[in-house]
DNA sequence: TCAAAAGTGTTCACCGTACACCCATGG
DNA sequence: CCATGGGTGTACGGTGAACACTTTTGA
């Protein structure tokens, strides 16, 4: 194509957009604002921004969820870029999607209510502006194959969690019930979790023991040729 | 965000790069050309063009597609958004990268004289301007994921083609060698070909049986819980 | 002693994989 | 008749899915 010369092609507004997954014990959740500016102030929206001309997509990201949420080195993965012409009424925008999880108990309840922020269920989301439900749609999908096929779904768990915690974490990722024993014998066989000496007594008398991941493990595994796959 | 003010951000050059694959019977291919313009003039580079103000990236995909191989109708999948801040030496631009599938046998071999072009194994990929190598690698495991989960191949492939040309196909993608009998006993499994009475006799004395892809009955059985899973 | 959650094994069906021989044909 | 590629079936091991009872402990 005989695109020789850059200044005669159209610049456009560059977005990114985050879907922040938090989990808390129950269900899968998604951190979403009251807008505060027009156009469509007042409704519920994914956080956002837009890039600047030093930074690339990724650092743009980082920067939004840490002016959120204050976390720094969050996991997060782009999926997709959104283009619909007049998908922002406000101006001609293409936006860069992202989807982030968090450990939600660390999360900073301070600057939630800054921003009006809230938790929803991924099954009870309320109607977002302009395309965002669509990108939650997107950002759900990429989610369950990821965790299918990363040991990613501990990012939205607590460093030490029992195995329930982690059951329930995919049924509500996965959107399905899964059989305890079946559940529990396959996470043992992929042999990446150490079990501690201590217990949980939150939510029985008996208690149940605490797991970590054990990363380092994986790693190795990994380059021997290990794939994680639940 | 208090981003009151669209008015006030960067805007960017956004560039959508095309990964063209077909298959000439043995080898995965990719569709380069040689850039004829600074920076970078004569070296090889994927097919690529800046967005327009009125266009989706998909619009721009396709016309940037049409314009070098002279199809409408062509398979696309947007996958990564390519955003390091010196990618492109000319001027701060974000690329937007596509692939594509096309037949090669109905290539039109003048338009790619007009520009230079040339195809590729993927296997002996030239240097490539820019970050192009990386869209490449990025590509070709899209292509592997999404091959093994819906029927796309097909794509690659004329309309009528024989199990061996299909085999080649896969192990092309895959790279990887597949039994004959264990290949073929899956895909009659899935039951989605349809056997023509017409045998392709190019390649050995006896002949082949050709076959063509059932779309209509794919998309039934999909209705109906059906998976595809190579 | 009872309620509530934790923890643990076995069986069966199916699927992926390894593997080798006969068939049809044109030269 | 022979060389070349086309076409087909079986046996085995491993994995995913279904399924229920015992243990612990605090109230």
């Amino acid at each position: 194509m005989n695109l020789n010369n850059y200044s005669t092609e159209d610049k456009v507004l560059l977005a990114v957009d985050c879907i922040i997954f938090g989990f808390d014990g129950e269900d899968l959740k998604i951190l979403l604002i009251k807008r505060d500016f027009e156009p469509e102030r007042g409704k519920w929206s994914l956080i956002g921004g837009f890039l600047k001309r030093h930074e690339t997509l990724h650092d743009a990201a980082s920067r939004i969820l840490h002016y959120l949420t204050g976390f720094n080195d969050i996991y997060m993965e782009q999926f997709y870029a959104f283009s619909e012409v007049n998908r922002d009424p406000g101006e001609r925008t293409v936006s860069v999607a992202y989807y982030a999880l968090i450990n939600i108990e660390d999360h900073n309840k301070e600057l939630t209510q800054q921003f009006s922020a809230n938790w929803f269920s991924v099954s009870r989301m309320p109607h977002l502006i302009f395309d965002h439900n669509q990108m939650v749609d997107h950002a759900i999908k990429r989610l369950r194959y990821r965790t299918s096929t990363k040991p990613i779904g501990f990012e939205l768990l607590p460093e030490k969690f029992t195995m329930k915690q982690l059951q329930k974490l995919y049924e509500s990722i996965l959107n399905t019930k899964l059989d305890k024993r079946n559940f529990i014998s396959k996470i043992n066989s992929l042999d990446i979790l150490i079990r501690l000496d201590e217990k949980d007594t939150e939510s029985s008398k008996r208690g149940s023991f605490l797991h970590t991941f054990d990363k380092d493990k994986y790693y190795k595994k990994t380059n021997e040729g290990f794939v994680f796959k639940i």
